[in-house]
DNA sequence: AGTTTATATTGACTTTGTCAAAACAACGTC
DNA sequence: GACGTTGTTTTGACAAAGTCAATATAAACT
């Protein structure tokens, strides 16, 4: 043990965010939002993983789950379910979307126009929409550069 | 074997649209759009696989998922991925999103106010947008009548 | 009808996600 | 600053979801 006991762990704005909703600001909370802080913009669980263990601070996958779902239940994180198995996680900062490339899978973040939740709220559906989360899909520039001269040889 | 030997299928409408994307009409995927046509606008993988059990055509799974590939990949139904290991597969006919309630699961068609893909289309994305998928997420209205009267108890 | 070629099927496998029970740590209190 | 309560993490076993390569089969063209 090191003398400070919990030194590793940022006892600031992170774990403020925990208490501030009722979460306890516990160590591998504060490593999963640091990771998502830190290790990009968006991550997916396996990547989540991966980056705790670069960090030095592995978490076993089932607490990884575990700590996505409180803090995803609590609004720390948002989700975005990219396609079959390909959760993403990031801090719930500035609310937005996503366009994915069907071809080489980039994920880009699309900022959102009205940049609260729900950006959208259709009046036909029976009950309370509370977020609209849209993800655009298409070919990113560089693989329609790349099938375009694949095509002219 | 019964006297027409293809006697089941469907070599109509649904053949039709096949052959029209290039695609063979073969008998598992004339099932599986049967199914999509007639056992609720969407399926799970499951409900799928069930679907096709309960008609007295069952698929193997491995077969399931291989059709409906194919069958996305050509634009011939249209699949949403709802949460973790959630997709959901429905005849691509009009464009239209989806409302899922968190607390029961509820999910609701919404139609789209545009009716075509992409129905957005941000400026901001670095390549070809060609569709624009949302899910509009909150409480059915039946959940919401069901949690409001217990906290009055 | 025969041939080509796409597609289906099988089965083994990987990945992804869930769950219950026991170990543990955060936080309020004395 | 230790104590106890209670929420969390961890573990490990499990279930579900999805993939893949090789073989078998059937669609569509001639």
């Amino acid at each position: 043990m090191d003398a400070a006991g919990t030194a590793n762990i940022d006892d600031g704005e992170l774990a403020q965010r925990l208490r501030a909703t009722g979460l306890k600001a516990t160590r591998p909370r504060l490593l999963v939002l640091g990771a998502l802080k830190e290790n990009g913009p968006h991550l997916s669980t396996d990547e989540l993983v991966e980056a705790l263990d670069a960090r030095g601070t592995p978490l076993p996958r089932g607490s990884v789950y575990n700590v996505v779902g409180a803090l995803a239940t609590h609004g720390l994180i948002m989700v975005t379910d990219i396609g079959p198995g390909r959760a993403l996680y990031e801090l719930a900062e500035r609310w937005h979307h996503h366009f994915v490339c069907r071809t080489c899978g980039l994920i880009e973040d699309v900022e959102c126009v009205v940049g609260l939740k729900p950006c959208l709220d259709p009046d036909q559906v029976h009950g309370e929409v509370d977020e609209a989360q849209v993800i655009f899909r298409g070919t990113c520039t560089e693989c329609r550069a790349k099938s375009s001269s694949e095509n002219q040889i």
